[in-house]
DNA sequence: ATCAATTGCGTTATGCTATAACGTGTGGCA
DNA sequence: TGCCACACGTTATAGCATAACGCAATTGAT
């Protein structure tokens, strides 16, 4: 499948959380795009939730945000296994990680528990080498 | 130091939270706790905090709730590293993981971006065994 | 003993996050 | 043409969390 054609509304929250520095609640990018005619929640959630599924953006469970992906190459959605995120509580930068051995870890872990995965959740909160650097 | 000792609103939610089946919000805490003379979420959100300072529960970022640790033998707040959780979709069991080799690479994943871990969310959503065997 | 600081508590109000329920418009297609 | 699927817009409501105020109890130093 080619890049999935996406409508008005789910462009205009994808391009919204492309440009922003960090992850955006769902609020914030309402009133981003308010000058686009946006008006209401809904709009919004409807247009992440799509894009969620397309694998466009991800969502941060930790602090009710999202963000755009940041694989910058992806023709298609698709499942890129899971993925580690960096949350930096100082300047709210996040950096995506995908580790092999991680997943395989998790994979033992659940498979001790006899326990069928199917979305797996792993944020870690801290500061970034910027930040650190007093 | 000894057991923390807790106060009348934090013993309850404890209670609460080690007597329920799986995670609790703090608004389902609120109501089973109406009858013992909570009337506002804070008097919830105040006794959680606590608990969640003691490392006496956990909060699962992935749904909103909280749960009871399921050490049951820690005399004293600590850190137990980074905990895992197994959260059945069907009927919101939860499962709770510690490994180190998982806790290693998650170290050495920070490590590489520099990155100074705070504290460490993982949670897996899925279907218990219970669950699965249909 | 007393004063100050800290901590927990109760209450009201408010803000943030997310979805339910309804109806409209459009494009594809049998 | 009639049906279906889907995106959209709007209003209302549900669910999660904290701000800000004041009071009461505890502690602990002087």
């Amino acid at each position: 499948m080619a890049t999935q054609q996406l409508t008005k509304n789910q462009s205009l929250v994808l391009d919204a959380l492309h440009h922003a520095e960090g992850p955006l609640s769902a609020y914030t990018i309402l009133d981003k795009l308010r000058d686009h005619g946006f008006r209401a929640p809904l709009q919004v959630y409807r247009a992440l939730d799509k894009l969620l599924e397309f694998g466009l953006i991800h969502r941060l469970e930790s602090m009710n945000s999202f963000v755009a992906c940041a694989h910058p190459d992806h023709h298609h959605h698709h499942d890129h296994g899971v993925t580690a995120f960096a949350i930096c509580e100082d300047c709210g930068q996040v950096t995506e990680m995908h580790d092999e051995a991680m997943e395989e870890r998790l994979s033992v872990l659940a498979g001790k528990q006899h326990f069928k995965t199917e979305k797996t959740t792993i944020e870690i909160r801290g500061h970034c080498q910027n930040c650190t650097a007093e």
